[in-house]
DNA sequence: AGAATCCCGACTATCTCGATAGGGTATTAG
DNA sequence: CTAATACCCTATCGAGATAGTCGGGATTCT
């Protein structure tokens, strides 16, 4: 059940830009200076959560990305999903990419009880990212970062 | 946030298993027969079921595995574990496998938001994989066996 | 024009997954 | 005792994904 370090990364990003002020477009490079990410590895995951409509980007020489949505519209299962795909565990127990387990294997999905309990898995793993936006986060870092005085940490 | 196939075969065996009256050893020959998982793959999924010490073995001419627990003492989440790893989508969120993140990236994991999202979503996961036992799948499934008057169905 | 920036495709190691193969060891039936 | 039945173990392999890197092209602003 592992996130890739793809997903982490869209999500630190993700989080960087929701801090942002304005909002006006930051570039790959400032942004990999902020998470410590390497430029062009960045710049991959920019371009898939730029065809997701997650971000927008602006071109020449003041350009960047941008939040295509406010970050209280935007949740972190909508950026997990553009970067490692469905969040359920099997893809029959997927809402949003469902494909069904070969007939040989499982002839009736009413009937079959583990696709009942990866669909459970599906909705708790849901639950939780589908229901937390980054502007929920980015309080978040606000809070921790006030209680320990604190210095950027991401 | 993917299971592997050795994952849902094992939980697939071990379901096998626990309809098994006696309790008396099941052989890869027929555990195969049942499943439709070939012999030789599925010999490695019980060799790793055996050094979890989720089954036992017995050699020779009437061998075979049997489930070195009841049913009702066995759940989805040790077996899962034991194929796929940790169910944490990050290590720094494991509960039973920790491993704390580089510490450049994230300088403390009491200070870290994303980690209390992966925290969050192990939570999720463990809550449902961790107290869903095989005798509450096989009573479902005798649930919807007979519902609908059925035939064997995995 | 030139600098900054995004855009895009190709390339490369490394790993894991899903499986197959082949032989070794224990137990028991006959 | 021996053959059959089973588990035990290691090696190997192809395909695909992951995690990056690289080089250059297109766009926009100054």
């Amino acid at each position: 059940m592992k996130l890739t370090s793809r997903g982490d990364y869209a999500t630190r990003i993700i989080m960087e830009l929701s801090t942002v002020e304005g909002p006006y477009p930051v570039s790959v490079h400032d942004l990999a200076a902020r998470t410590g990410i390497s430029m062009k590895y960045l710049e991959q995951i920019m371009l898939r959560l730029r065809s997701a409509q997650i971000v927008r980007s602006e071109r020449g020489v003041h350009g960047g990305y941008i939040l295509s949505r406010r970050p209280e519209r935007l949740s972190v299962g909508e950026v997990i999903r553009a970067m490692d795909g469905p969040l359920a565990p099997s893809p029959c127990a997927s809402q949003t990419a469902h494909v069904p387990c070969p007939a040989y294997r499982c002839p009736s999905e009413q009937g079959c009880v583990l696709r009942g309990l990866w669909l459970d898995v599906r909705n708790a793993i849901a639950g939780v990212l589908d229901e937390t936006t980054f502007a929920e986060l980015a309080e978040r870092q606000r809070a921790v970062a006030g209680a320990s005085g604190g210095r950027y940490m991401i």
